[in-house]
DNA sequence: ATATTAATTGCAATCCATTCGCAATAAGTG
DNA sequence: CACTTATTGCGAATGGATTGCAATTAATAT
């Protein structure tokens, strides 16, 4: 109920109404660990909401995007599709694993600190950075043998 | 003339033919230090062949990245579009300024750091990172007030 | 040089993730 | 409860990228 009240308060402040269809797309990415993609929230929603459309949950994932309560991501090299995750996790990248297509996750000051460095160095401010790895994970160097090196 | 036959080689070896367009194409990219995407490309080639239609560019940009002489890059949030650079340039990243669209490289060994602790943490085998950032360059931070804080 | 044959091109059609227009619906106010 | 306007569902559209196919052309063998 103090999640419901805190989308509920988001949304009123910025003009907008809640609504069911938003606290079921809100509340199926705040309970997964998994990363899903547009058409996985919509399949998964839809389970509950059986009327539920597709364009309603792009135009949700938006606006809960806007309002900073999901992320949206890309995995891997082929930028074909947005992964959505809330932001209630810590700093973390991905890595893709072409091999078994796992994702793991990549904890590292690293990339902040380069945004420190040349925000230093240049004056520049950022507000985002889009960092994704692909390669393969242990599991899969050690039972494949071709890959590009 | 060495370029040349260093493309036919790469083509050869690789059971694919040397033709016009893969050479105009690769041309384009190596002489410009723009970052250019698809359509930029054909843009730019059609002038110097008015035959040349988008879909062989599209081919021929793949061509060339699975033979490793052009990069394939996302810049900025929105990766809509894909943009292509040659190899020849070091290892670099970069910052997109939301302002103006500029495109500003970015030199750092943190990343390929981080994908080294990773990967002797864990075994797995890196491929390809793409990393992208986006922010206000200095000239625009100066200029304007109202952006993401 | 010429013939051969398989890769490549140009063209149009297609794909697919995402967005949009619009009429019907429903949330939030008074 | 009524009213206003945000939101939804639906289908159509968008746009970057890909694909099927017949015509063309590069590279090989003759």
């Amino acid at each position: 109920m103090a999640e419901k009240t805190f989308l509920a308060n988001k949304l009123k402040s910025a003009g907008l109404r809640m609504t069911p269809q938003r606290k079921l797309i809100l509340s199926i990415l705040d309970e997964t660990s998994d990363h899903l993609d547009a058409e996985e929230v919509y399949r998964r929603a839809k389970k509950l909401n059986s009327k539920l459309n597709i364009a309603t949950v792009y135009r949700t994932l938006n606006v809960l995007k806007e309002m900073d309560l999901i992320e949206q991501r890309y995995f891997a090299r082929d930028h074909g599709v947005e992964y959505y995750e809330t932001v209630t996790k810590g700093e973390h990248y991905h890595f893709t694993c072409l091999g078994c297509r796992k994702i793991i996750e990549v904890e590292t000051p690293k990339i902040k600190q380069v945004q420190a460095e040349f925000a230093a160095l240049t004056g520049a401010q950022f507000t985002h950075a889009c960092v994704c790895f692909e390669g393969y994970c242990a599991d899969c160097v050690d039972s494949e043998e071709s890959f590009t090196l």
